[in-house]
DNA sequence: AAGTTAATAGTAATAGTTACTGTTATGTTT
DNA sequence: AAACATAACAGTAACTATTACTATTAACTT
């Protein structure tokens, strides 16, 4: 059994792309950095764009933003906030403190709000325990 | 140009779903709802499921999770939140005054927190002044 | 220089969601 | 109550973001 850790080879492409995504503010999506990609190697393929994201993101050089694809619903409209087990999956409804303090922080921003979504992600007491 | 508001007819089928999505906590997504509903009216279709489950959100009678399907990236690796303008669509780093009332707030729940992902939603300076 | 295999380009496949089309049924008007 | 207008439907096709597959290319090792 070959337990060698995988290397990880150079490629110009994977290069490029951390660059195309370390050099913009617009927290691009994948096709945005495809596009940007392209003008420094026009044949890049759309797959090899993903492929290196992720790359880039599990070993820590980039961030992801929106884990689960898949957009959820909650039959519960009253105010609260969620917690996702990362373990099992689950969601959790859960309570914030204060939210007012969201509000003053976006006020010094010049922002004007109309939702917070804030969501936790970690491990649930249930799978901490077993 | 004729601007009477558009009338919505009762149906059995929103009707269901409502209370199915209303019966639990588990947070479901669209195919979850599916599989529900089809428990009670067997032919139903998945068409009309994204159909209501839309004019439900529309209609505030439930909550819609992760408004945006794309996965985005961030070159940015330092702990920071994002605010997003539902106008113009762009993206804004932010920086939360104090993150540490999540840690404590996460142990009253018994979590173990891994990672926060706040984001705010509303109008950005720029589109205020335009 | 030869060999190994990570990474690639290009394409096919998958998953979640939306759009389309002809039919059904709800609410309204006679 | 019958006729009407159209919201909503079931079923299917199309679309979009992402991943998987395959034969080829090119980094690194020996």
């Amino acid at each position: 059994m070959n337990m060698e850790p995988i290397k990880q080879r150079y490629s110009r492409q994977r290069e490029t792309i951390l660059q195309v995504v370390q050099s913009t503010l617009v927290h691009p999506n994948a096709d945005w950095v495809y596009k940007e990609t392209r003008k420094i190697i026009p044949n890049i393929s759309l797959g090899t764009v993903y492929r290196n994201l992720n790359q880039l993101v599990e070993s820590g050089r980039i961030l992801k933003l929106k884990d689960e694809a898949m957009v959820r619903y909650d039959g519960n409209t009253g105010q609260h906030d969620h917690f996702r087990c990362s373990k099992c999956g689950k969601w959790y409804d859960v309570e914030l403190i204060d939210q007012s303090i969201f509000k003053s922080f976006a006020e010094k921003h010049d922002f004007q709000i109309e939702s917070f979504n804030l969501e936790l992600e970690g491990t649930c007491k249930n799978c901490l325990d077993s």
